[in-house]
DNA sequence: GAAAAGATAGTGGTCAATTACTATCTTTAT
DNA sequence: ATAAAGATAGTAATTGACCACTATCTTTTC
């Protein structure tokens, strides 16, 4: 009594599957051309069958948003679990970011998608919390630096939370650009050492 | 004999309005949902006089990008000419992209827009042409700075480079999202500011 | 008055969403 | 156990809205 081929998913199963199948996608194709169609055709279904499990395409961005939101702040936090140094926190963060977005480049592409987007969808609003959330947590590091002395006090918070933001940001638009995500990984931690000779000096 | 109001413009100051309905409209809508229609109805005028002037919309999308790329070079030129010291040149560059960006949000975001499209059409190799030359500009001031002793010669110039762009876009990015442009030339100074330390340091 | 620029009214194609139907799995009654 | 009944998942065809682009007629400009 062997299950070798299921056809029919449980409806749960089969949105994780359609998630999926959105971020593969958006790592070749520009997020606004992401048609049901091709999703579907990438899960080996009919295109009507999707909206059996979501009442519309607005609904699939929102469940998309909410597995990079969730997959990359657990990331992030693993990687900074029980790192005493505030800053070398921050460079395991670093690392750990550089390297989800390496294992999914749609994942940053469905992101600055959405937040390029004029009006405000649920989707865009779970983009905008993801990266109030990822502030947060750097201020609160930066500050936890500064009472340890490993930063300067004078140092601006918002303007180092920004640079470091701007500088995974720049990064990986470098890589998508160039479509190579190897080169990525190799040059975060040069990257990540200037930033922190930037931060660091007086 | 005065042009009080001119209803029928020539041909190449009609193709320059619409280059700047573009960008207009850019700054507040989705670069891939801008429609011929949209763009005709900003600069009021009917959809399909739109293409007495362009033979398709990919020509529309090349002659932006030309525009962009022309004007941010030379403002980024001027800003930088006659200043002897390569450091002080590369802030001058920094502060005059920051400004211009301000003028004209959309610039940046058809920019962003066209380089993650999949297939490489005549825009998006305009675009791929604009960031080489800004990044062979940044090498030469790098080696400039180097040879006199502004910089230390083990400096990554690859890395500080990427990082260079990469702290633009990601102030731009911060700026789109949040909406507010202004807050962008205040922060400027403070973000470049570190990243000066980080690459003069040792 | 001729050429250039624009208005009007289309065309074919693509997309998200809907509908009517079929297949498959699960539960329940005997 | 097993067949009937109900629930769940998927198919195939269609719909209406919208889009880039075109053909034809009208107005403006020199």
């Amino acid at each position: 009594m062997e299950k070798i081929r299921q056809k029919n998913l449980p409806a749960d199963e089969r949105r994780n599957v359609t998630v999926e199948a959105v971020i593969d996608l958006a790592a070749s194709t520009n997020p606004g051309d992401i048609t049901t169609a091709a999703i579907a055709r990438h899960m080996k279904l009919t295109q009507g069958a999707l909206f059996r499990h979501f009442p519309n395409k607005e609904a699939i961005w929102q469940a998309v948003m909410r597995w990079v939101a969730e997959r990359l702040m657990t990331r992030i936090e693993k990687a900074a679990e029980g790192i005493e140094s505030p800053l070398e926190a921050m460079q395991a963060m670093f690392m750990a970011h550089i390297a989800f977005v390496s294992e999914h480049p749609g994942a940053p592409r469905m992101l600055f998608g959405e937040l390029q987007g004029a009006k405000p969808t649920p989707a865009k609003r779970l983009a905008h919390e993801l990266i109030k959330q990822y502030s947060e947590r750097l201020n609160g590091l930066l500050n936890a630096a500064k009472s340890r002395g490993e930063l300067p006090p004078e140092l601006d918070n918002q303007a180092a939370a920004t640079l470091f933001i701007g500088t995974v940001q720049g990064l990986i638009m470098q890589s998508l650009i160039s479509g190579d995500m190897a080169q990525m990984r190799q040059a975060a931690p040069g990257l990540f050492a200037i930033y922190r000779r930037g931060i660091v000096h007086p």
